[in-house]
DNA sequence: TTCAATATTTAGATAAGACTAAAAATTTAT
DNA sequence: ATAAATTTTTAGTCTTATCTAAATATTGAA
C-alpha cells in the first residue's frame, strides 16, 4: 500500500504523463510536487521498488500498470468528494481543492463506493474533469478551451485555466461564471477573436479569454 | 496546529481522563496508543512545548485547554462522520470506526461546519455518545449500562462494552441489536438478573448481559 | 567534437515518530 | 527503612521524507 506521499508523487507523474503516453523528467517531478530534485530522486527510487513505476536514468518515469491503477485510485476519489463538497455541502467550486487533497488520501473501499452511490454515479467533477470508474477506467474529458469550440455550438462554462484574481475578476466583470451558457456564433480570422451570445446578449470575446475558458459542449 | 500523531495522544489522554479530571500515566498512554513508553515519553515532551499538556514527572500528564480544545475538535469530527457513514452512506454502526479515525484528521473548519449542517446538527452518533458542539462543549451522556436502567423505564440499545465474538454472537441469537427497544420490569436481588420486554416478549437476562449492554433512555 | 549549460544523482544532515536496552527514579512490600 | 518491583526516562538506532552542497552524466552549441 503506498504513503500519503507516494500517492501524491504518483498522481503528479499521471498528471504530468497526460494520460499515461509520455515519460516524465525528475525535474518536472520536483517542480511539479514543489519540491528538490534530489527528493524526487529519492522518491523514485521507492516507487521503482514497489513496482509502481519504470525509470530510465535520464530519460524519465513512466507509471506501471499498477502506478497507474493507483493514481486513478486518488484522483476518482480526490473528484467524488470535490462532487460531495459542491453538491451536498455548500462548497463553491473554487474551495473544494485544498480539502480533496485531504480526504482523496481516506482507505476505504467500501466508503468510495457507497459516497459513489450516495452521489448518484457521477461522470465529472465540479471542475467538468472525468470522474474514473471504480475498474480505473478515464472517461476522456468533455472539456474543452473555449477557443477550440466550433460555430454555433453551445457549451457551458466549467472552469478556468488561469486562475489568477485578474482573470476572474474580468469574468466577474463581464458576468461569466460557472456554469454560464455561452453560443459561439462567429471567428474572427484576423485577431482570433470570437463572437459568442452569453445571457443572450451578443459580445466579442478575445483570443487571450478564449484561451483560458474551459467549457463544456452542451 | 498539532500533527495527526499528536492528535492521537490528545485523544488518548482526553478518554483516559475521564472528561478531563485525573491525571494519566506514561504508561496508561503508551498502553492505551498501543506503543512503548519511551516513544509516549517523546511524545509526552512535545506536547509540553506546544502547550497542550501540563505534566509532573512520574505524576502524570492533564490537557491544558488548549489541549482538550483539540481533543474535543477531534472527537468532535470523528463522531459527526460517524453519523454520515451510517445515515447517509450504508455503513452498520460496528464498521465505522476504523473510517472515522482517518477522516476525524481532515483539516477545515468548513467542512466540519458544513457537515454538522447537512446531517442536522446530530448530538449523538450512532453508538450513543455525545458530540462536542463548534465551542468544544461536550454533553453529557445519555448512555448507560442496562443494569443501571429503574424499574420500568424504557430505553434503546445502542451499543456494547464487550465487543467480543462471543456476545455478539449471543445478542444475534437473541435478537438483541442496535436500535431494539427494551423495557425493565423488574429486578432480582439474589442473582442480579432483570427481567425486561424485548420485541413485547417477556425475557429475563443475567447480570453479565445487563453489564455489557449500553442502552440510552428513551 | 569538445566545452558549457543543464539535468540528475550522491552524500551527508535534519526532523518526526517509533523502537530497544539500559539507567534512574519512585513505590511497595517486608 | 531498605530491598524489590515497577515506572519513567535517557541514549542511541531506524525509517520516511525532506534538504543543501557537491559530484557526475547528458545535451546542445560553437
Amino acid at each position: 500500500m503506498a504513503t500519503l506521499s507516494e500517492e501524491n508523487y504518483l498522481k503528479a507523474i499521471f498528471h504530468l504523463s497526460k494520460y499515461d503516453k509520455t515519460a516524465v523528467s525528475t525535474n518536472a517531478i520536483a517542480h511539479k510536487m514543489e519540491t528538490k530534485a534530489s527528493s524526487a530522486t529519492d522518491m523514485i527510487k521507492k516507487l521503482i521498488e514497489k513496482g509502481l513505476i519504470d525509470y530510465q536514468k535520464y530519460k524519465g518515469a513512466k507509471l506501471t500498470e499498477n502506478g497507474r491503477l493507483a493514481a486513478v485510485s486518488v484522483i476518482r476519489k480526490h473528484r467524488l468528494w470535490e462532487v460531495f463538497l459542491v453538491d451536498k455541502l455548500r462548497f463553491s467550486w473554487d474551495e473544494v481543492h485544498e480539502v480533496a487533497e485531504q480526504l482523496e488520501h481516506i482507505k476505504s473501499k467500501k466508503l468510495t463506493r457507497e459516497l459513489d452511490a450516495f452521489l448518484e454515479f457521477p461522470t465529472e467533477d465540479p471542475h467538468g474533469d472525468p470522474i474514473p470508474d471504480a475498474n480505473g477506467n478515464m472517461p476522456s474529458s468533455q472539456k474543452l478551451l473555449l477557443a477550440k469550440v466550433k460555430q454555433s455550438q453551445r457549451c457551458i462554462c466549467v472552469g478556468v485555466k488561469d486562475s489568477t484574481p485578474k482573470f476572474l475578476q474580468y469574468l466577474d466583470k463581464h458576468k461569466i461564471a460557472l456554469g454560464t451558457e455561452i453560443t459561439v456564433l462567429s471567428r474572427e480570422s484576423y485577431d482570433e477573436s470570437i463572437t459568442v451570445t452569453i445571457n443572450n446578449i451578443q459580445r466579442s470575446i478575445s483570443k487571450e479569454v478564449a484561451h483560458n475558458l474551459f467549457v463544456k459542449i452542451s
